[in-house]
DNA sequence: TTAAAAATAGACCAGTCAGTCTAGTATGAG
DNA sequence: CTCATACTAGACTGACTGGTCTATTTTTAA
């Protein structure tokens, strides 16, 4: 029968839980009051909280991934307006969890890639294919003649998720999405200019 | 007879431990054992781990930004060379950390600023202190007409701060210092660059 | 020399952690 | 109906957590 509306629901708590607390920090019993699972059902479905967590990871990289693709390749949209709208969005997300949570992958690499080499390897290839979708749009700026192709496309994608996720950290240690706006600010005025 | 030495052993120890497992994960009992310290010694020092945490974090700003200061105010060496020169230290640093530890503020900053206020005013002032230094450095550059004056500095020390942190976490989960690299490459290519 | 204060020492406590275990219920196949 | 499997249910375990407590030793000041 396949029963897989628990599992996510459980999934789905730990996202948030984890998101607010970190991984170490929330424990099992807490998730399971929070929505209510008895504990036999979660070992029935996870073995460990290790796999509890991956699984956690792997449902918020595909969720996650697909508004990125949904934003950064709406053709009906020029290339760079994407990225305004995907920063756009990011310090949306920001405000709607009052500067705590921030980026569920950027807590989580933070906090575990020094712990665990199983984690750090899953969230590194989320990484990798957020990567890839800004070179993508990037590459679209570049041939819409929006963006000069002087610099390497995807050393500009590893240059925006650095700086992005240094944002979102400064955003949740100060309160305030304005390390978000000064990053984009000076970002669109230095460095994705138009061609010479 | 105000025996210190105790005292900073735990910090020391603690700054270590913390650097490397995080804040929630270092138990006070693995400190104790690391440097052979009793429970009643922590205890009389400190009235918490809460407490404990902050004076790590107090000392290892204290630590860090007098590195700073000297690194960024060294007035033989033009402004922007010291700010290479402060990347530099940033990744070899990395390099002797073998990729794991990072930055103890960024990481705490990551872990506690959603959990607790007190831990966030102490991350936040760290980090506006540290901003506060880029601020001089580039107002330097500014004067010595290594750098355009037409950038407000302390939005550049924000961007660069933030940069600098992403570049850090991303170089953690993927073990390789490249997105610090890539990071320097395009910030200065492109946006520490000489008056027009 | 002596008494107060500083510091060391570690057994101990209640609570929480991830994880186990046994028992019971629901469901679907034959 | 029958039986195996999927799932629910939660009491329980041993290890570990931050923190307390009492006792002892060391140092300082008078």
């Amino acid at each position: 029968m396949k029963n897989t509306a628990t599992r996510e629901k459980l999934i789905e708590t730990g996202a948030e839980l984890i998101g607010q607390h970190g991984y170490n920090a929330t424990g099992i019993n807490a998730v399971l009051k929070t929505c209510g699972v008895p504990k036999g059902s979660f070992y029935h479905y996870f073995s460990s909280k290790e796999e509890f967590g991956l699984a956690v990871i792997d449902q918020f990289a595909a969720a996650y991934d697909a508004q990125l693709a949904e934003l950064l390749e709406d053709t009906t949209t020029p290339p760079l307006e994407r990225l305004r709208r995907y920063f756009a969005a990011g310090r949306e997300h920001m405000h709607s969890c009052n500067h705590a949570t921030g980026c569920l992958i950027g807590n989580l690499g933070q906090e575990l890639s020094g712990q665990s080499d199983t984690f750090r390897d899953a969230l590194d290839r989320v990484f990798q294919r957020w990567e890839q979708r800004l070179v993508g749009c990037l590459k679209g700026a570049q041939e819409a003649g929006e963006l000069s192709a002087a610099l390497p496309a995807d050393t500009l994608a590893s240059f925006i998720l650095s700086g992005w996720e240094g944002a979102i950290l400064r955003a949740k240690t100060l309160k305030s999405v304005e390390p978000m706006e000064q990053f984009e600010k000076i970002l669109f005025q230095q460095v994705l200019v138009p061609p010479a």
